[in-house]
DNA sequence: TTGTAGGCGTTATCAT
DNA sequence: ATGATAACGCCTACAA
């Protein structure tokens, strides 16, 4: 089918290995026989069997991505970028939608083992510890606690929240009510709701915490909200993400309670896609692009140097309000 | 490092073609034997390694997913759609972001074919003909003409603008106009711009035609848009997506344009996304399931079968109007 | 019912 | 500066 390296070496009047050694850039090699066999590869379009090659214990420059899902906008933009730099560094990703899916993820990083994926980044919220614990494979994480040993990267989730109740202050709320998932599972987003309470409690406020969860769908999430709106009353609201936040704007209007006159409310994550679709929310913007930047730096340096072992095992990088008019 | 298919055949005492015949089910086994191997292969975590079966002529059972971006809903919506399809029959996708990089594209596909991918499903926008025609390799395409001989799978684009137009019409809209790609590619979504000059022809209205491309930036497709509201003071728009739909609904918000009550709207694409978070909206939604339903079937038939030639060459999927405010 | 030998496309080692 | 050969991990004849 697809011309393949002794094609090569025969059109070239060469050996399998010479061919072999241009393409590795390996030894010596006379200018002469480089250009005989770069004319033959050219012409035969010819393309290297990644297969064959990392047999020989050569990367496959290929790494798993498991996320929750790449319909959140968030997950989308982290997503995107982790690829624009991996796909600089002539790597791939094979990526994969975990959901809220146990067994779906731990089919993926079988089949990813299977494939002899260089490493992988995870960010989905299913398996417990011990299924990555014993992978033997370079991993990083991001926002989420998998292992004494794989590092963490995250953004500062305690200071974002801090940041948005001090906002929520600042505009003049007196009843200020956290929407987000009240179940603590260990992970970094759980600094969220901890940097809520603590914050209030400095205040000597009342914390006013409406549970939702990241997974309820939106309709669930809706009626949540509206009972709470309704029965609360509260005249500031921490949202713990834009998304969340975006449905709560929809069911005050719906409420005819006026934003940001009645009510001021503040999301996080703070991507683009948001910034531009729906510009009038307040934010706390996560760094997306660092956090990538350092998700993949991380990674690549375990897979070219697997003894060294990283620096801190979890890095938390900073936040940064976007105030717009929902807390005008 | 990892167990491989000898190891686990030395500690079943058995050899390593028995080991090979139970992990592809083949030939007679004794279930004594089965035992022993499947035993071994879970002490040892055995997990067969792809590469090596590939280089037999196996399946990788990897796709790759060519598309401009998963930032943007529709895209991602459809993408996770493909996805959840392939990995229901044991597939795995790497996934491409072209962007509007035409050699990113190309350097993609060479990847892909390195990587000995089973298949390609192609749903960006750069290369030209030539690139994609003698691959030898199994592709479909959503949207997009790429060659002569590789299915496309698409809504009836024709079908949505004429049914948009139609809706504003009937909402009492005498000047109605289209913001969009005034480009013509040659692929079915110029059938957009067809449907509604023919449209506006049909019943002797003035078209009007305000140009946006897919890849302008949200800042420039804003001004654009601004530009023409307060010129042209059309009182009915339809949009090439739902993105662009909220653009406008955004700047007519701050133009002081009232809607649906000075001026209707309408999108394309009815995601999920857009219609919990925007559910103003009305649009022409696309089959989003269908579509990759379509696309993954043909794909796999041709996978599983490469001589057998596609009945059709353009699948149209038909679309559906959802009636919101915007269009009241 | 099970084992032996050869080969998939490439690279590393050892020659020359 | 270039070649021959074995090896990577697995599968498919062919044998037994």
């Amino acid at each position: 089918m697809t011309a393949k390296l002794t094609d090569v070496a025969n059109l070239a009047g060469v050996s399998a290995t010479t061919v072999s050694r241009v393409i590795n850039n390996h030894g010596y090699l006379s200018e002469k026989t480089k250009q005989k066999v770069f004319d033959a590869m050219r012409e035969l379009n010819y393309q290297p069997n990644s297969l064959a090659r990392s047999l020989q214990g050569k990367k496959m420059k290929l790494i798993g991505i498991i996320f929750p899902s790449i319909t959140n906008p968030f997950f989308a933009e982290l997503i995107e970028d982790i690829e624009m730099q991996l796909f600089t560094q002539g790597y791939k990703i094979i990526l994969c939608n975990a959901g809220k899916n146990k067994q779906k993820e731990s089919e993926y990083i079988k089949m990813l083992l299977a494939n002899q994926v260089d490493g992988i980044i995870a960010g989905a919220h299913n398996l417990g510890i011990d299924e990555y614990q014993q992978l033997g494979l370079p991993i990083v994480s991001f926002d989420r606690k998998l292992s004494d040993n794989i590092p963490i990267v995250s953004c500062d989730n305690y200071q974002g929240i801090e940041l948005a109740v001090h906002d929520l202050l600042q505009a003049g709320c007196k009843k200020i009510t956290f929407v987000g998932d009240k179940q603590l599972k260990g992970n970094p987003t759980d600094e969220r709701l901890k940097a809520y309470c603590d914050t209030m409690d400095k205040l000597n406020l009342d914390a006013h915490i409406c549970s939702v969860a990241f997974s309820d769908s939106p309709l669930l999430k809706n009626m949540t909200i509206r009972k709470m709106l309704i029965e609360d009353k509260p005249d500031g609201i921490t949202c713990t993400d834009d998304l969340t936040a975006i449905l709560v704007l929809q069911e005050a209007k719906k409420l005819g309670i006026r934003v940001p006159e009645d009510l001021k409310v503040i999301g996080f994550d703070g991507t683009k896609q948001i910034q531009t679709y729906h510009s009038e929310l307040s934010t706390i913007a996560q760094p997306i692009s660092d956090i990538s930047t350092l998700l993949v730096d991380l990674l690549l340096e375990r897979i070219n140097d697997p003894k060294k072992e990283p620096n801190q095992m979890h890095y938390k990088l900073p936040v940064k309000l976007i105030k717009n008019e929902t807390t005008a």
